[in-house]
DNA sequence: GCTTATATTCATCAATGGATGAATTAATAA
DNA sequence: TTATTAATTCATCCATTGATGAATATAAGC
């Protein structure tokens, strides 16, 4: 931004704070490229800065990335725990539509929750993911217990995975790579996810076919007896 | 290996040559670490073999990179396609117990293809990955029409995204990151995954629920009219 | 046996990347 | 007004990395 050095004269235009560009530039080029494989000088590039000023204000890449994922997260996770907030029992659909709601606002937010989960970089994110993480499993445990109490779970399926399932169906779609998502028509926006939010419950509650208990076999399958 | 120099004496012994000691050493590091991460150094070492045979069969580290993946891939894919035959209709339950199959037979198979599929590195392991994706696609086309001719899909879920709801439900499990797998209790073994096969296939065949059409809501809950 | 091809290590180069201190300019406090 | 603090660029250092050209030792062909 700032062409020559020195402390740069206050300006009343809408135009972000270097610290903010920075936060951005990083937020975008760590979700597309991965934490490795994107340099400081690339960031700042980016966000029109000197590459010392990732120093300046965090200190080192890491904790420019440390600084991103958790000012993306935070709020946005704050928000979804008040979504599905303790006062009301955690329901799978709902749960769903505040995950899909919040991804629809960041859509950068799964590939960046991929990285804090896979590389152990970022402890202070990592914190904050588990813990949400953890809310869920937690919570989720006490729907499944009441559900399975009360025999209303198939009883031909392992209600340890069930769980497994239903975050299968509602994560894989937004986090599969971008060639995956074209081959299957993915679109990553706030009515499409939100369709999909429907499709997944139907597909929990009724199965695929019209017929309960029907092979989906094809017409003249040959398989062993 | 060598210790000094110069071409090694011929010793009968069953240790690996070192080209492929260094194919082992990064299908284990790149599917781990992921391409940039890993040094070719770091691969050396952990082949035994000085870095510069990388070069020496490989070229470059892409070119090692290129090499792995298709030296991986391309046996176990072969084997995949001759499973699921063209001669037979493709039946669901019996790609995915390929696929699982051929998952359990090398585990870091998973990590390999979404790092070709994501990084567009190594034109020629994403042909492979591509073509077999294709095929699988076509196929289960043809599957899916016939099926939605005969009405014997759910009516109320969107036909198009039944094989996005099939492969999430394949896929996203071995895929997940391990924190993730921890949490669901997921184990990529041979065992586990065959029951993985059988859970997915009756939750797509009867749902979740004892009592179809019931909702899988809590029973206070109390959501908006 | 001599020559050529093969397999291997070693030393090093050039590029890239992250980190850092200094210089510079503006804002703010005293 | 002056001294201090804040915000910024610039030049540069040092480590890591991928690539490369020897040098060296064995195997294989004639």
């Amino acid at each position: 931004m700032a062409t020559r050095k020195g402390r740069p004269k206050r300006i009343e235009t809408d135009q972000e704070s270097a610290r903010q560009s920075l936060i951005d530039a990083a937020r975008q080029s760590f979700a597309q490229e991965g934490f490795e494989k994107v340099s400081i000088r690339k960031i700042a590039q980016v966000a029109g800065v000197d590459a010392a000023m990732i120093r300046y204000y965090f200190g080192s890449k890491a904790g420019l990335f440390e600084a991103t994922v958790q000012e993306t997260l935070a709020p946005v996770i704050a928000q979804f725990q008040t979504t599905i907030d303790p006062q009301v029992p955690l329901n799978p659909l709902r749960l769903m539509q505040a995950y899909y709601r919040m991804i629809a606002a960041t859509p950068m937010l799964p590939k960046l929750i991929q990285q804090v989960l896979n590389q152990q970089d970022s402890p202070e994110a990592f914190a904050i993911l588990s813990a949400s993480v953890d809310n869920i499993i937690k919570r989720s445990e006490n729907w499944i217990k009441a559900f399975t109490q009360h025999n209303q779970i198939n009883p031909n399926l392992n209600p340890d995975w069930i769980r497994l399932s239903f975050i299968s169906l509602m994560v894989f779609p937004i986090l599969a790579p971008k060639y995956i998502q074209n081959k299957l028509g993915v679109e990553v926006n706030e009515d499409w996810l939100m369709a999909l939010a429907e499709h997944n419950q139907t597909l929990l509650e009724e199965g695929l076919f019209t017929f309960s208990n029907q092979s989906p076999n094809d017409n003249n399958d040959r398989r062993e007896p």
